[in-house]
DNA sequence: CTCCAGGTGGCGC
DNA sequence: GCGCCACATGGA
């Protein structure tokens, strides 16, 4: 029989599908299938029951959410998004796969970053699983191109090689100041604030981390800043100062409420008319 | 066919 | 600093 456990302030699907990870699926029978740490893993979830081969401490559930909620901000945007997907958790990803995912992310569709990531774990990975840095630091850029990076590729490629000759220390960074390892992972080229937090964020641990990207910009607009003018140095200071110390998982919970306020609810796909 | 996508680097101001 | 543009590729 499969392992089990209660886990209560626990939203599988959420967590899964709001847009952190790119390696799960949901079947029809309920299971959710992911690669994690380059095995499968299937995971279901009934109520508050959690069911397969799931690792807590991937699945934050090792942290209390209510506490974690508790130092975010009383504002009522903050509030009705967390309200509406209770028990969304971050993750703990690997350090790398998180980088060259979302390296591969720029100006690209939520479905075709999964694509991108599946194709360089089935031509480049071992049995599926995400290619470490030293096989990705080999490949050469025709490769690359074949899983559909297109520009990307390049800086694909220069952020392996740069982790991998010591360039850039990617494995330490859990244990630096924020600030240090956001501008360290910035040497790297194609790589600038937005990749870094979410690199930072998913995959190191950095709960303050606030990725920026076109959907968090447009609710934080919306929602604090209606019919304002805001510079980038203003949004940035912002983001930094008035969410607290679990900032970036209140930027989780805003992204995916704007993404779900224009979307079909099960799929991320995208509308073009914003309406 | 046209438009655009979890951005970034390089450019001119 | 800030605003603009190119950058590959595929889906709508």
């Amino acid at each position: 029989m499969t392992p089990s456990i209660n886990a209560p302030d626990f939203d599988l699907a959420a967590t899964v599908e709001c847009g952190q990870a790119f390696r799960w699926s949901r079947s029809a029978d309920g299971w959710w299938t992911g690669i994690v740490n380059g095995s499968v893993r299937r995971v279901r979830q009934t109520g508050d029951r959690l069911e397969g081969d799931f690792e807590v401490r991937y699945f934050s559930l090792d942290l209390d959410l209510r506490s974690i909620v508790a130092t975010f901000p009383e504002d009522e945007p903050l509030r009705l998004a967390v309200r509406k997907h209770w028990g969304l958790r971050i993750l703990r990803q690997e350090p790398w796969e998180t980088l060259a995912s979302f390296i591969a992310s720029s100006t690209k569709q939520i479905v075709q970053i999964r694509q991108i990531v599946e194709l360089l774990a089935q031509r480049l990975g071992r049995d599926g699983a995400f290619p470490d840095v030293e096989t990705m630091a080999r490949a050469e850029l025709p490769a690359l191109l074949k899983c559909k990076l297109g520009f990307r590729a390049k800086y694909l490629q220069s952020a392996a090689r740069m982790i991998d000759s010591g360039q850039v220390r990617l494995m330490d960074l859990a244990g630096w100041e924020y600030e240090r390892a956001l501008e360290e992972l910035q040497k790297i080229s194609g790589v600038g604030e937005k990749i870094a937090n979410c690199t930072l964020l998913f995959g190191c641990g950095f709960h303050q981390a606030f990725p920026v990207d076109v959907w968090v910009e447009r609710s934080i607009k919306r929602l604090y800043f209606p019919r304002r003018r805001v510079t980038p140095r203003q949004l940035r200071e912002f983001t930094r100062s008035h969410f607290g110390p679990y900032a970036g998982w209140a930027q989780q919970y805003l992204f995916y409420a704007e993404r779900m306020r224009q979307a079909p609810p099960e799929h991320l796909t995208t509308r073009r008319d914003g309406r």
